[in-house]
RNA sequence: GGAGCGGUGUCCGAGCGGUCUAAGGAGGCGGUCUUGAAAACCGCUGUGCCGAAAGGCACCGAGGGUUCGAAUCCCUCCUGCUCCGCCA
């Protein structure tokens, strides 16, 4: 069976057609929500995507998995007489008989040959098609079109106060020479920096602080690559190409340069039937993070807020189906551990239906309070996604079970610290009124100093 | 990047156009025997799709081709190992 390319993919970020198509067989006709729950669940399918405010055809879907499955069965019936056929021509039989059989033959070849060109069709369209429909939203997530309609739902520490007028991470950066954002857009272009002094030995402090928080609840460490292939990345729901991607894809590789490292650590046991017993995995990995931000421009995109690169360090758990709802909680307390051990203010956000994106079942925010911003407003630091078995199902990532049937494991994500957004939180929380930082306490042993000033020129 | 040799079931490994419904081992599960164990013997032991089921189809790295018929022949690609080149 062949498997039509990607015809959307744009010349310039494709691998070789057939390279792709070659990639793409092995997940061959996983790559979606199961086509039997959306025929049976059309009507819950159809409100689901309407919440997410999503466009995608689930009645075409019903249908043209109808329509499939009948033309696979006609073809079966014909294969099966394309070998009947060849079996009775196993022996030593007369010629007359024998020239009749290889006539018979000849004719299925045709017939198969057809009936397989459009079961082809059938299946390519029914694939793209089936690749537009989300997720399922928990119920309990709240329906609303934008984060506006998100909902808090904790809060830790309330936003912090000062007996002084704050600045924002980008001047302090600047004055204290820990950040340098004008000599990378001249070297590398806007929405880049350098970190610079102090600024590095913070930045890794936080990876260090956050890993040894995992470490210790039994998470297994990786660096990860930073580059994964179009085919992991479809799997675990991003949108490699087109104008309005996040992705940067590499040119003529099929390969990518990764967002999160939810991308290669979910593609880490893709094609893989793991042992129940050793569920839950839980993975983190520390990787570099790129994303085009095509179209974020203007002022509230100044700064570390939202940037080309950026350093971070991202928990992803393989678990039962029965037991994602409690490992998400997990995830999402361990987020809330991570801010709380540096005296950050957040709150907790459930994030509504239409800001969900196309994986997810149900995900919360962190949002820290980062003076700077706005004259002080709420930012997202964290995001920990259930994704219930939509990427297990593209990534064909499953479970033996008791009755001896390999069954999807359930996939989840979180944040335990992105680095560009930990510094602005770090940097505008704890400034002083003299213009220094003082390192939260729990930073201190990973810093080896207490309080970040400028270094003078000896 | 160049050359040579490979990729077969959980693993090892045979297979060179129809007897492959994939030999033979190993491992695993069940059984017989035994006080218990070992040994021996017998049976079972991959995945996906369609189907209520019976059953059917597909899969020998991937894709395409030749043929009435392909694990087996041809082409392309991927991947592993060895040697050469380059390199932190």
């Amino acid at each position: 069976m062949r498997i039509l390319p990607f015809s959307t993919c744009p010349p310039s970020t494709r691998a070789s057609p057939v390279l792709v198509e070659q990639r793409l067989a092995r997940y061959y006709g996983r790559t979606m929500l199961d086509h039997k729950f959306v025929r049976d669940n059309l009507e819950a399918v159809k409100k689901n995507i309407a919440d997410r405010y999503m466009k995608a055809d689930a009645d075409l879907v019903a249908s043209l998995y109808d329509k499939r499955n009948e033309t696979l069965t006609a073809l079966d019936e014909q294969r099966k007489k394309r070998n009947d056929n060849a079996a009775a021509m196993k022996g030593k039989i007369e010629a007359a008989i024998r020239e009749k059989l290889i006539a018979e033959g000849k004719a299925l070849k045709e017939t198969i040959a057809e009936l397989e060109k459009g079961a082809e069709e059938l299946e390519a369209r029914l694939l793209e098609e089936a690749r537009k429909i989300p997720n399922m939203a928990h119920p309990g997530a709240p329906v609303g079109k934008e984060d506006k309609d998100n909902l808090e739902v904790k809060r830790v520490g309330e936003p912090t106060k000062f007996d002084f007028q704050p600045k924002d991470h980008v001047q302090l950066g600047q004055e204290l020479d820990i950040i340098d954002f004008d000599t990378a857009t001249r070297v590398s272009g806007t929405k880049f920096y350098y970190l610079k002094n102090q600024g590095v030995i913070l930045e890794l402090a936080l990876v260090r602080y956050a890993l040894d928080i995992l470490m210790k609840k039994g998470f297994t460490l990786f660096t990860t690559p930073d580059v994964a292939k179009t085919e992991i990345l479809e799997g675990i729901g991003f949108n490699p190409r087109g104008a309005e991607s996040n992705i940067y894809s590499i040119e003529g590789e099929g390969t990518c340069l990764i967002g999160t490292a939810e991308i290669t650590l979910g593609g880490y046991y893709s094609g893989s039937v793991l042992d129940k017993k050793d569920l839950p995995l839980m993975l983190a990995g520390v990787s570099h993070c790129f994303r085009r931000e095509a179209g974020a421009a203007g002022q509230f995109s100044k700064g570390l807020y939202r940037v080309h690169q950026f350093t971070k360090v991202e928990m992803f758990a393989y678990c039962l189906p029965e037991d994602s709802d409690k490992i998400h909680e997990q995830l999402r307390l361990i987020e809330e551990e991570i801010f709380s051990g540096l005296g950050i203010p957040f709150r907790v956000v459930d994030t509504c239906t239409g800001d969900l994106g196309a994986p997810a079942y149900r995900k919360w925010d962190l949002e820290a309070w980062m003076p700077g911003r706005n004259g002080g407003e709420w930012g997202e630091v964290t995001s920990t996604s259930n994704c219930t078995d939509f990427q297990a199902r593209r990534l064909n990532v499953k479970f033996k079970d008791d009755d001896g049937k390999n069954k999807y494991v359930h996939m989840l994500n979180g944040t335990a610290m992105a680095c560009s957004r930990g510094l602005i939180s770090v940097i505008e929380n704890f400034q002083q009124e003299d213009g220094t930082i003082k390192m939260p306490a729990a930073l201190v042993p990973y810093c080896g100093f207490d309080t970040i000033r400028k270094i003078e020129k000896k």
